[in-house]
DNA sequence: TTACATGCAAATGATTTGCAGGGAC
DNA sequence: GTCCCTGCAAATCATTTGCATGTAA
């Protein structure tokens, strides 16, 4: 599905709401669908003003909460004073690790683990919505880096 | 093992780390190991403050960084504001589900899931140091009380 | 004696909100 | 025309920090 697909999916969500798409919204949500990567509110800010300098950073946050409920992005808290979010439209569910060496956050499914947590939910009379999982500690990268120090570099 | 055990424990660590037992110190901590349920920082205050109303906020969250990195306490974000905290000294790892109606956070265990996560890990070359799995969903309770709205009582 | 700890108040940083004007539908 | 949305600045809220003083070890 194409962006500008992905898109027109988004402006749907945010009217079947009764809300209004306008051209931040629209600015803003095309910023996020092109994130690859976790972003923080303010980093979407930054990067949405490069295209139009006059956003304000009261407008992201109120997006992000509507693309939120909306089921657009997710938020993760990585452990670093922000939250994080990244776009799901489209996506399958993954879970997270979070290096807490260099930062980098990888995304990986288990099947099973999900299997597991609905029969432990289940087990439990809980009603799952959602779920995060996050899983710290050192990627391969740093854990060698530890491991061999002779070419470690930094961060 | 008594709270008492537990209180020399507590100590030990903190010494251990060059660290200095305080009264401050030893109120907070018999206050956390009392406590039975997900506490923030903030109440945590509250009921430090009933015993010796001049304990400071800010040697509240001192303390518990202090606790945090020695092991005795563990954060958890619950989704509202605030980070939460559990003592975890001779406490077997938990994860947690929290009912987003009610709030209520039910502790379970489950040692298949955590060797799914093992396996994740190891698959992707991660080393793992610690790890973060939230259920979110409603309890068995409030599930109850929306599917059969007659004794339902709010909240 | 010497670090480390404490209380207080001020600082920080992320996120939210009140308000007056603007815009989508 | 009616509500919802936006930008701005101010307000909140949790958490952290600078500093002078206190105190374990």
């Amino acid at each position: 599905m194409s962006q500008e697909q992905e898109l027109e999916q988004v402006a749907g969500h945010v009217r079947a709401r009764g809300l209004r798409w306008t051209n931040q919204r629209e600015l803003i949500v095309r910023t996020a669908l092109g994130a690859h990567d976790h972003f923080t509110a303010d980093e979407l800010l930054e990067r949405c003003r490069k295209r139009d300098p006059n956003v304000s950073r009261a407008t992201v946050y109120r997006t992000l909460s509507v693309l939120e409920a909306a089921g657009v992005v997710e938020a993760l808290e990585a452990g670093d004073g922000a939250r994080r979010f990244e776009h799901v439209i489209n996506h399958d569910h993954h879970d997270h690790m979070v290096c807490t060496a260099c930062g980098a956050i990888l995304e990986f499914h288990d099947a099973q683990l999900e299997r597991r947590q609905e029969a432990a939910a289940r087990a439990h009379g809980f009603t799952i919505q959602r779920h995060s999982l996050r899983i710290y500690g050192t990627c391969s990268r740093c854990t060698e880096a530890v491991r061999v120090p002779k070419g470690a570099r930094s961060r």
